[in-house]
RNA sequence: GCCGAGGUAGCUCAAUGGUUGAGCAACGGUUUUGUAAACCGUAGGUUGUGGGUUCAAAUCCCAUCCUCGGCUCCA
C-alpha cells in the first residue's frame, strides 16, 4: 500500500520536475520521466548544460510548485488530439511515442501550466510531496539506443519521510566509504597506473595475497570436484580465432592483432579454444568423458573507455574458466555439479544477496542459432530442472541466451545496489562444430555436448566484490595480514619476533610492529589496517609467553597462551569461518 | 564510444590571473610508552601531458591522456 503509493509519488515527482525544467529552461524538449527505485529521473533535450547548480535552482522552483499545491488534472483525449496538443508544443519525443500507442483514448496529465502525457495514477496535487533531492545528471540515448540523441538525465531521489530521505543519503555515504576503490587505495591491495593503461590492474603485495589465497582455494576446489588445471598461453595466431569465429563475431571485444615475422597474432579474449585444443590433442573415448578443463586463464578484451569500473569492469582479467566436454546423457549430473559448486562458493563467503538469470533461446527463430533443436531442449530442461530442484528462484528470459548456447548466470549485487555477474554456466554447440571435436562410443564417433563455466567470474571482479561485501574486514582466511604483533617497549621485541616465526611455522600470516610508539597509536595503525587480531606484547605476556588480544570490536583477551593462540588462529582459516574464533 | 564533472605532494584537501599551501604518511632526532594519533625538525611539486593567450597561468583557451557519474555494452 505505502509502496504503491511512494511510487506514485515518485512519479509525481517527475512531472514537478520536468515543470520546472521547462520554465526554467525554454525549448527544453521531454523525453520519458519514470519513478525508479528511491526515485525518478527525467530526460530532456537543451541546448543548455544543467549543472549542479542548474540543480539547485531547479529544486528551488519545484519546491515553489509543491508550494502551490497544483492539482494533477487527467483528461482523456483522441489519438489524433494528444498528436495535436504534443505536436504544437515541438514535443518530437512525445509525439513518436503517441503514435506507437495501440489504443485510440489517451490520457494526459497537467498542474499548472504544465501538460505531460502519461498514463498515471498521480497524487490529487503537487503539495503532497515533500521529501525529495535532485542528485546527479547524466547523458542518455533516446530510447537506449545509441545511433538516437542523446538527452541530459536528471536524477533525483523521493521518500515519503524526512528521515527515510536522510537515511538513505546516510546509506550511501556509508556505501561509498566501502568502495571497493577507496579501500583499495587505502589498505594498499591495487591499483591503476596511466602509463600502464587502463583497465590494466597493479596488485600490491598486500592484494596480491588476497589474490593468491583466493586462487589457491578455487584450484583446490576444482580439483576436488574432478577438473584438471592447463595452461595456455595469452596470444594465438590470428586464424585461430579466425576458425572459432571470434575474430568475426567478437572482434568488437578484442585488442588489434599483433604482426610478428609477417604471421598475424591476436591477444586472447577467451580461453575456450586453447581448452578445445587440448582436447583435441588426444584421441577421446566416451570413457575419458565428462573431461574437465580448468584454468586460471587471463584474457584481454577492448572494453569501450567509457565503461571500466575499479576491479568491477576491466580491460585485462583472469578467469576462473573451465570447458566440460560430456556426453548427451552427462548434461543433467555436470549442470547440478556446476550449480552446486556455484552455491558452495556463495555460501563460503557468505553472499545472500544474488540473483539468478536462466537465458533460453527464441523458439520462433531457431534460424537464429547454430545447435540442433534437441540439444538446445535439453540443455535447457537440464538448467531449469537445477533451478526447480534447488529451489532458487530465477528469471527466466527467453531469447537471451547467446546464438551458441543458453545459460545460467548469477548476478551479486554490490554496495550501492549495481548488479554484477559472477557465475555462469553455458552451453556452447558452436565451438565443437567448429572444430570438430569428436569422442569414440560404441555406436562410433560422436560429437561431444560443451559447459563452458566460470564460478568466481573473474579474480579480479570477485575481489573487488569481496572487498565491499565484507568492507575491508576478511574473513581470517582471506586477511593479507591475520595478526599484527604489537610491542610495548623495545624489551618485548624478542618474544614478538618469536612469536611472530612460530605462527609463520603453524602457516599463519603475521606482521610486527617494533616501533617506539604509543601503544595507542600503533593500536590505531592496526585498526585502520582492519586486521583481524591485535597482539599486544607487554613484560607480562613476554614472562609468561602469552600475548593478550585486542579484537575488532576493541574487545580485550588476557593472557591467552601462544599454543593456543595459534592452535585457535589455525582452526579458524583452516574452517574457512566467516565469524572469528575469538570475539 | 557518447553526455556531463574532474585531475594540485604517497593519501585527503586548500589556493579564481600575482612567490603553490595544510593535515596525515615518509625521513632525522628526542621520547621506552598498557589499548584509536607523543614532541621538535627535514624533505617532498615542471599543478596529468603538450601547445596557446598574458608583463604574469594551478587558475583563461585549444588538443590529448586518465579518473568519476550515467547511457550503451559485458566476466
Amino acid at each position: 500500500m505505502e509502496n504503491a503509493n511512494i511510487e506514485v509519488k515518485r512519479h509525481s515527482c517527475s512531472h514537478i520536475l520536468a515543470a520546472a525544467v521547462q520554465e526554467l529552461f525554454k525549448g527544453t524538449k521531454l523525453g520519458i520521466g519514470p519513478a525508479i527505485e528511491n526515485g525518478f529521473y527525467y530526460d530532456f533535450l537543451s541546448d543548455h548544460k544543467f549543472t549542479p547548480e542548474d540543480l539547485k535552482t531547479i529544486e528551488k522552483k519545484m519546491q515553489q510548485i509543491v508550494a502551490s499545491a497544483q492539482p494533477f488534472v487527467c483528461q482523456k483525449v483522441s489519438k489524433a488530439e494528444a498528436l495535436k496538443i504534443f505536436g504544437d508544443k515541438g514535443e518530437e519525443f512525445k509525439v513518436e511515442l503517441i503514435k506507437e500507442l495501440p489504443e485510440d483514448e489517451i490520457t494526459i496529465y497537467t498542474n499548472g501550466n504544465f501538460t505531460d502525457l502519461c498514463r498515471g495514477p498521480h497524487m490529487e496535487h503537487t503539495g503532497k510531496i515533500k521529501h525529495f533531492k535532485l542528485t546527479h545528471t547524466a547523458g542518455a540515448y533516446w530510447r537506449g539506443d545509441e545511433k538516437r540523441p542523446q538527452m541530459q538525465r536528471i536524477y533525483g531521489i523521493a521518500f515519503e519521510t524526512k528521515e527515510e530521505l536522510n537515511d538513505y543519503i546516510k546509506q550511501q555515504e556509508e556505501a561509498a566509504k566501502r568502495d571497493h576503490r577507496k579501500l583499495g587505495t587505502d589498505l594498499k591491495l591495487f591499483f591503476m597506473d596511466e602509463d600502464i593503461g587502463p583497465g590494466l590492474v597493479l596488485w600490491q603485495p598486500k592484494g596480491g595475497m588476497l589474490r593468491k589465497t583466493l586462487e589457491d582455494w578455487i584450484r583446490a576446489e576444482n580439483l576436488k570436484r574432478g577438473y584438471d588445471m592447463v595452461f595456455s598461453p595469452h596470444i594465438a595466431r590470428l586464424h585461430l580465432w579466425q576458425k572459432s569465429g571470434h575474430a568475426n563475431f567478437y572482434s568488437e571485444n578484442m585488442f588489434s592483432p599483433i604482426e610478428v615475422d609477417d604471421q598475424k597474432y591476436q591477444l586472447k579474449p577467451m580461453n575456450c579454444p586453447f581448452h578445445i585444443s587440448i582436447y583435441n590433442s588426444e584421441l577421446r573415448s566416451y570413457r575419458d568423458l565428462p573431461l574437465r578443463l580448468a584454468e586460471l586463464g587471463t584474457v584481454y578484451r577492448y572494453e569501450r573507455s567509457g565503461v571500466m569500473h575499479g576491479l568491477l569492469r576491466v580491460r585485462g582479467f583472469t578467469q576462473d574458466d573451465a570447458h566440460i566436454f560430456c556426453t548427451p546423457e552427462q548434461i543433467e549430473s555436470e549442470v547440478q555439479a556446476c550449480f552446486e559448486f556455484a552455491l558452495h562458493i556463495f555460501k563460503t563467503f557468505g553472499f545472500e544477496k544474488y540473483k539468478v538469470e536462466l537465458s533460453t533461446w527464441d523458439e520462433t527463430k531457431p534460424e537464429n542459432y547454430t545447435g540442433k533443436a534437441e540439444d538446445w531442449h535439453r540443455a535447457q530442461a537440464a538448467l531449469e530442472d537445477v533451478l526447480k530442484k534447488n529451489n532458487i528462484p530465477y528469471t527466466a528470459q527467453a531469447g537471451e541466451a547467446a546464438f551458441y548456447g543458453p545459460k545460467i548466470d548469477i548476478k551479486l549485487i554490490d554496495a550501492i545496489g549495481r548488479p554484477w555477474q559472477l557465475s555462469t554456466i553455458q552451453f556452447d554447440f558452436n565451438l565443437p562444430e567448429r572444430f570438430d571435436l569428436t569422442y569414440i562410443a560404441k555406436e562410433g564417433r560422436q560429437r561431444p555436448l560443451m559447459v563452458h563455466r566460470a564460478m568466481l567470474g573473474s579474480i579480479e571482479r570477485f575481489i573487488g566484490i569481496l572487498i565491499e561485501h565484507y568492507a575491508g574486514l576478511f574473513p581470517l582466511w582471506l586477511a593479507l595480514v591475520q595478526a599484527k604483533i604489537l610491542t610495548l617497549t623495545d624489551e618485548q621485541i624478542p618474544f614478538a619476533k618469536e612469536l611472530a616465526q612460530k605462527m609463520r611455522e603453524a602457516g599463519l600470516r603475521p606482521e610486527l610492529d617494533l616501533r617506539p610508539e604509543k601503544l595507542g597509536a600503533k593500536i590505531r595503525q592496526a585498526h585502520l589496517e582492519k586486521v583481524p587480531y591485535t597482539l599486544v606484547i607487554g613484560a607480562k605476556e613476554a614472562q609468561n609467553k602469552t600475548a593478550t588480544i585486542r579484537l575488532r570490536s576493541g574487545k580485550n583477551l588476557e593472557g591467552v597462551s601462544v599454543d593456543d593462540l595459534i592452535a585457535k588462529l589455525s582452526e579458524e582459516v583452516k574452517s574457512f569461518s566467516l565469524k572469528p574464533y575469538f570475539n
